[in-house]
DNA sequence: GTAATATAGTTGCATTTGAAACTATTTTTT
DNA sequence: AAAAAATAGTTTCAAATGCAACTATATTAC
C-alpha cells in the first residue's frame, strides 16, 4: 500500500494544483505561482516582502520576482515606509481588491476538488494533517514551524 | 483556521521536500527531481518512458529530461525493444541497483519527518488522505485517477 | 497497401523556485 | 561615531516542470 513515498503524491497534488490554477487564472493574467502572493497581499495590506516570504515560506528571491510581476500587472503597489528605507510595504491596487473575492473563491474551489468524497469530519482531519505536515517540514528545514512564520513577536 | 487554501500547505510540503531531497542526495549526484524516477526505474525494471510518465503523472517531456540525466549519470540504460522501435525500456545500472535501498530509505525518512507526532493510526489515515487527494486532482485534470495511471489494461 | 491517425520520445521555450552573491539600509558593538 | 553585523531586497544562475511543435514508428481505415 505504501510502496510509494508520500512525496510522490504530494508532487502530483502540487503540480496539478499549478495546472489547475494556471487554467482558471488565465483570464485574470495571474499565474499559478503568483496566486499565493496575490491572496496574501490582498489579505494583509501593507505587508513587507520579508514577512510575505516568511508567511508563505518562500525564498525571498522568489518573492521579489512574484511581487515585481504583480506590480507590473497592476495588482500591487510598493511603498517605501519612512521607518525603514530598505523595505517595501505592499498594497493591492483597486483592481486587485476588486478581484480578491473571485480569486479566493477559485483557490478554495480547488480545495473542494481535492477533498471530493470526503465528509465534513474527514475534511477537517485532512486540513489538520496537511497543515501539520507542512509545519513538520518547516521545522525540519528551518527549525521554526511553531508560529506560522512570524518569528519575531 | 482554514483561511488559507490547502495549496499553501501543499506548496510548502512540496518545496521543502525538494530542499530536503537535494541535500540528502548530494553525495549520490542525484537531484531531487530525479528521485521519483530513480525509485520507479529501480522498482520496475524495463518500464517505458510512457508508462513512467503515467505512473508518476509527469509530463513526458519532463520524463525524457530526467531519464536522459539519469542515463548520463550512469544510473539508467535505455534499450529499444524489437517489439516497438519508438519506445525505450529503461533499466537501472548495477550502480543504481546497489544504491536502491539507500535511496528508498532516504525517501521514506522524509515520510517520518512529515508525519512526526502522528500515531500509527493517524499515519495510515494521512497516507490515505494524501493519496486520495492526489487521485482527486488526477481525476480532475485527466479524468483518469482510478487505476494508478495504468490506463491500458 | 497507402493514407490517416495514434503513440513514444525529443526539443525549445516559458514559468516557478532556491541558492548565493550582491546592494543598500539599519542596528549593534566597541 | 566608526566598524561590524544584521536586515530587506535584487539579480544571476540553475533545476524542475509543463506545453507545444516536432520526428519516428506503429496501427487503423479505406
Amino acid at each position: 500500500m505504501d510502496k510509494d513515498p508520500l512525496i510522490k503524491w504530494i508532487s502530483i497534488i502540487y503540480r496539478y494544483s499549478l495546472i489547475y490554477a494556471n487554467e482558471r487564472l488565465k483570464d485574470f493574467n495571474i499565474s499559478a505561482g503568483e496566486l499565493s502572493f496575490f491572496i496574501a497581499i490582498t489579505d494583509m495590506e501593507g505587508i513587507t516582502q520579508e514577512k510575505l516570504s516568511s508567511y508563505l515560506r518562500m525564498n525571498k528571491g522568489t518573492t521579489a520576482k512574484a511581487v515585481k510581476s504583480l506590480e507590473t500587472k497592476g495588482y500591487v503597489i510598493k511603498r517605501i515606509p519612512e521607518s525603514d528605507k530598505r523595505s517595501y510595504n505592499l498594497y493591492p491596487t483597486a483592481k486587485a481588491v476588486e478581484l480578491r473575492k473571485r480569486i479566493r473563491k477559485l483557490a478554495f474551489e480547488w480545495n473542494d476538488i481535492l477533498l471530493k468524497g470526503f465528509d465534513k469530519k474527514r475534511r477537517k482531519e485532512a486540513a489538520l494533517i496537511i497543515e501539520k505536515m507542512a509545519k513538520n517540514a518547516d521545522m525540519c528545514i528551518n527549525r521554526s514551524g511553531e508560529n506560522d512564520g512570524k518569528k519575531d513577536q
